[in-house]
DNA sequence: ATAGCCAACCAAAGCGCTTTTAAAATGATG
DNA sequence: CATCATTTTAAAAGCGCTTTGGTTGGCTAT
C-alpha cells in the first residue's frame, strides 16, 4: 500500500530527481510534468518517508518539548494547553512535536541526547528557573530554543515569550489597595520559578508604593494545588489579624482558597476579596457574564502558538536577531472582589 | 562536537561494522573490543543519528499519540497525566513520543499520514467513541495500536487497556443505595465516549437491581468542567424532589457540584452525598487522612505506563496475541458521603 | 551552419546508519 | 603440519530521500 519515490518515479517513467523536484516545487520542472507528478502522488497516497528526508536534508523537521517532571504535578494542565497551541502551528508547517518528560537530574542528559541524535531542530524550554542551567547548555549544543518565561538572571540574549507577570500582579495588588484592602495575602507558585518571583516582585512594588510594609507571614510559595491553596488560606484566616484579600497565582489554588473561605463562614467577594491569575485554560472556564474570579488573564494556549512560530522562524533564519515577546495580561473584573469591609 | 560513526571508527582504527556491532551488543565482537569501543563512544559523546538508524532499520522507534482536539478542553489534564506515564516507559526503551492534536475531521488524514511517512511504529488511541472509525482505519494501515478505553461495539480483537467503569459505577451507586439514598443524580461525561456510556450502564444496573426506576431528569451528560458541574447540580437541587446524592464522573465536575451544594446552603457529606471518579491526577490531590471526596479511584498515569508497555511488546512481537488489560477502580471512602437524611 | 544558451530532464553520489556477505586470523583436531 | 571450525574484522550494499553535476535536444544569435 505505501509507495515510495522510486516506485512512483518508475510508474511515471521519470527519474527520482524530477519527481522529487516536482513535488518540492523546484523551478526546473515543467509545469505540465509537475501537475502530472502531483496528481500521481496524490492518487497513490505518496508521502515521503520522514526519516529518509530528514537524513538527506539534515533537518529533522521536529521540535522537542522537554517537560520538567518534578514540577509537572501541578503544571501538567498548563503544559498541556501550551502544547495544544504549539502543536497546531507545527502541523501547519509540517513539523512534528517530540515530547519528553525529564527529572531535573536527567535534564542535561536529555537535551544533550536529542541534540546528538539529531532528533529535533529546536526545543521549547518550559518552566524556567532562576539562573537556569539549560540556557548555557542549549547554547553550547547549538540547538535553537525559545523559553516560555524568562530567566531573571542576566544570561545574555535568548529567545523568550512571557507574560508581564510583574505588571499583572502590580496592577492586581493596586486594585485591591484601591478597594481599601491593606492586609493582602499572596498565594504564589514556587519561587524558584521565575514567573513566581516576578509576580511577587509586582506585589511587593505595589505595596511599597502604597507605603505598606510587606509581611512575610502573608506570603505563601509552593505548588499550586487545590489542597495547598486550601491549607495556606485556612492558616491565614485563623490569624488574629486575618487578611482581607488574597492574590492567588492559579485557578486551581484559588479553588482551595475559596473552599477555605466558605469553611470559615465567610463570603468571597464580600468579606474576602480574591484575585487570581487565570491562564485561560479551556476546561477551567473562569468565564460567564461576570466571571467567578477577578483575574489577571492571559491565554497560555496562545503563548504556545506564538512560541512555536518564533522558534520555526528562528530555524528558518538562523542569522536573524533572536525574537522576544512580552504579552500583557488583562485585568478582568469578576465577582470575587469588593471593597474592604470591617471584619 | 557531535561525532558520527565513521569518525568514531576511524579514530578507533576499526570498521564501522565492528563499532556498530560492539555498541549494539552483537555477539560477534570480542569483549575486549566492545569495551574499548564503548569507552571511546562515551568519551566522545557519540550517539547514533536517530534518523539514520531509523532509515536503516525501518523502525522509527517512536510512538504516536494523537489527541482528539475537540474533546481536549476538559480532557487535557487527563491526557497529560496519561502521557506522563507513557513517556517514562518510552524513554526507558529508547523510544520517542510524537504528539499531535487533531480535530475529528482531520483524524483519518493524520493517522494515514504518520503511517505513510513511517514516523511512528505504533500509536495510542485516546478517548474512544462508540463505534470508533479509528479501529478499522488503523487495521488497514497495519499500524499497531493500543486503545486507552474500549469500544462498546464489537469490532473484533484489538489491544486495549481500560478501567472497569461499569463495575466502578455499579459499586458506587450501590454504596449510595445502601446508605439509603434513592434519588441519585448522575453527572456524567459526554456519552459518545465509551467510558461515560459504561459508567451510566453501571449506574442503571445498580438502580434496577434495587428496583428503582431510573429518572432521565437525574442524568446529565456533557463536558466535565467545573462550570457544567455547577450548573447541572444547581438545576437539580432546585427541583421539588431534589436528589440526595450525586455521582460525578470527574474531580473537576465535582468541584462545581460542591459549589452548587454550598450555594444552596447545604452541606456535602451530610445533606448531600457525592461520589466522584478520581483519575488520581497528582495536582488534584483528593487525598489526606480522609479524602475530601468518596471516590472510585484509578490512576490514569499508571494506565499510561501500562499502555506503553503493551504497545512496545506488540511491536517487538507482532505475532503474539493482542493484549488487553482491565483495571479495577478502588472505592475509596471519603468525607463526601453519609446516610440519607430527610431534607 | 555552427556556436551558444536554456529548459527539461537524469544518473549517481551522499546523508549515517545497519546488515549481509566475505575474508582474515585464530584455534582445535587428527 | 594440513584441515577444518570458529572467532574476529572488513568491504559493500542498502534504507528512501535530496542534491550535485551532468546530458540532451531545441532554440536563438552570429
Amino acid at each position: 500500500m505505501p509507495i515510495n519515490l522510486k516506485q512512483l518515479s518508475e510508474y511515471l517513467g521519470l527519474s527520482q530527481t524530477t519527481v522529487s523536484r516536482a513535488l518540492n516545487n523546484y523551478p526546473e520542472v515543467s509545469e505540465e510534468t509537475r501537475q502530472r507528478v502531483k496528481q500521481a502522488a496524490a492518487a497513490h497516497h505518496y508521502r515521503p518517508n520522514a526519516r529518509a528526508s530528514a537524513l538527506a536534508t539534515g533537518r529533522a523537521r521536529a521540535i522537542g518539548h522537554i517537560i520538567p517532571v518534578d514540577s509537572s504535578d501541578w503544571f501538567n494542565p498548563i503544559f498541556a494547553e501550551f502544547i495544544a497551541g504549539a502543536s497546531a502551528t507545527y502541523s501547519r508547517h509540517g513539523y512534528e512535536l517530540l515530547l519528553r518528560m525529564a527529572r531535573a537530574d536527567e535534564e542535561a542528559a536529555t537535551y544533550t541526547e536529542i541534540a546528538a541524535r539529531k532528533s529535533v531542530d529546536g526545543v521549547i524550554v518550559h518552566a524556567p528557573r532562576i539562573n537556569d542551567p539549560r540556557i548555557p547548555l542549549l547554547r553550547q549544543l547549538r540547538l535553537p530554543f525559545v523559553i516560555h518565561g524568562r530567566d531573571t538572571a542576566d544570561q545574555g540574549d535568548y529567545a523568550w515569550i512571557d507574560i508581564n507577570n510583574r505588571r499583572a500582579f502590580f496592577r492586581a495588588t493596586k486594585l485591591l489597595l484601591d478597594l481599601g484592602h491593606v492586609d493582602i495575602a499572596l498565594i504564589n507558585g514556587g519561587e524558584a520559578f521565575t514567573f513566581a518571583a516576578r509576580r511577587r516582585s509586582g506585589y511587593l512594588d505595589a505595596l511599597q508604593e502604597a507605603g505598606i510594609t510587606a509581611d512575610k507571614q502573608l506570603m505563601f510559595a509552593g505548588d499550586l494545588t487545590e489542597g495547598n491553596g486550601y491549607q495556606a488560606a485556612t492558616a491565614l484566616l485563623q490569624r488574629s489579624q486575618r487578611p482581607s484579600a488574597f492574590l492567588v497565582s492559579s485557578y486551581m489554588g484559588a479553588l482551595g482558597v475559596r473552599r477555605a473561605i466558605h469553611n470559615a463562614g465567610l463570603t468571597m467577594g464580600k468579606d474576602i476579596s480574591v484575585i487570581i491569575h487565570d491562564d485561560d485554560l479551556a476546561y477551567f472556564h473562569n468565564s460567564g457574564d461576570v466571571p467567578q474570579f477577578t483575574a489577571t488573564r492571559s491565554s497560555v494556549k496562545e503563548a504556545g502558538t506564538l512560541a512555536a512560530e518564533m522558534l520555526l522562524a528562528m530555524i528558518d533564519q538562523p542569522t536573524a536577531a533572536v525574537p522576544t515577546r512580552l504579552l500583557e495580561a488583562n485585568l478582568i473584573l469578576g465577582a470575587s472582589t469588593g471593597p474592604w469591609v470591617r471584619p
